[in-house]
DNA sequence: ATCCCGAGGG
DNA sequence: CCCTCTGGAT
């Protein structure tokens, strides 16, 4: 069945940030699920550069599920300490490895509810999995979709909730995480809060909203 | 000073 | 819906 709502899905625009960022996709997409949950949680309010210097480390001190869950906090804590809010995020990470081990045999699991029932995992960071490390479609929507969403008039909802329903019945599921990624590389390297950089924009030319926006 | 690819809790 | 948690980049 044909949605009425996907003839306005924007093909075109998508196509063309395909092309500008051709790495959005593959970022995140070499690691392990064990891997990815770790270093998804870590980049709440932190750059990927800055989840990207801790990691290696964090890795080789706790290689699996396993040893991560018997860590010291203070260790992890000291580990990640440079991604910023570490106290929680050490504590999550700790009782992510516990909650794997106890009820899911040590292995992510690879269901919305399951993921998100883990501490520390919300949505975002549920569908970042399901989609990068499971190729389940999943719709990830963080600050970036969000604005990027309502910019160019894709939605008018503010709450995350409603953007990811409204962005998942606009496009079809295969383009779900692709799409994720490339609204986040785009809003991260131009479409930025609150006055994105739209004189050097690489899609400017197919801007819906060209020139409305208040911008540089 | 101000802003980050969030989540949990009040 | 609000607040808090954190360091680092700009």
């Amino acid at each position: 069945m044909k949605s009425p709502a996907l003839t306005r899905a924007p093909t075109t625009l998508l196509d063309r940030l395909a092309e500008v960022y051709p790495a959005a996709e593959c970022s995140l997409a070499h690691r392990s699920p064990f891997e990815l949950l770790i270093a998804t949680i870590l980049s709440a309010q932190c750059t990927d550069r800055r989840v990207n210097l801790v990691t290696p480390s964090l890795f080789t001190r706790y290689p699996d599920t396993a040893n991560l869950s018997q860590a010291e906090l203070s260790e992890v804590e000291e580990l990640i300490r440079s991604t910023g809010f570490y106290h929680a995020k050490a504590r999550h990470l700790i009782g992510c490895a516990q909650g794997l081990m106890q009820h899911h045999h040590g292995k992510v699991p690879a269901t919305l509810r399951e993921l998100i029932s883990l501490p520390g995992v919300g949505r975002k960071t549920a569908n970042v999995i399901l989609g990068t490390a499971f190729q389940i479609p999943a719709m990830v929507v963080d600050t970036h979709v969000s604005r990027l969403a309502q910019r160019f008039g894709w939605t008018t909802a503010r709450d995350p909730d409603r953007i990811e329903t409204e962005l998942a019945e606009l496009l079809p599921r295969r383009y779900w995480i692709t799409t994720s990624h490339l609204l986040i590389a785009h809003g991260r390297a131009f479409c930025k809060a609150p006055t994105p950089d739209c004189s050097t924009c690489p899609i400017f030319a197919l801007c819906p909203r060209q020139g409305v926006t208040k911008s540089r």
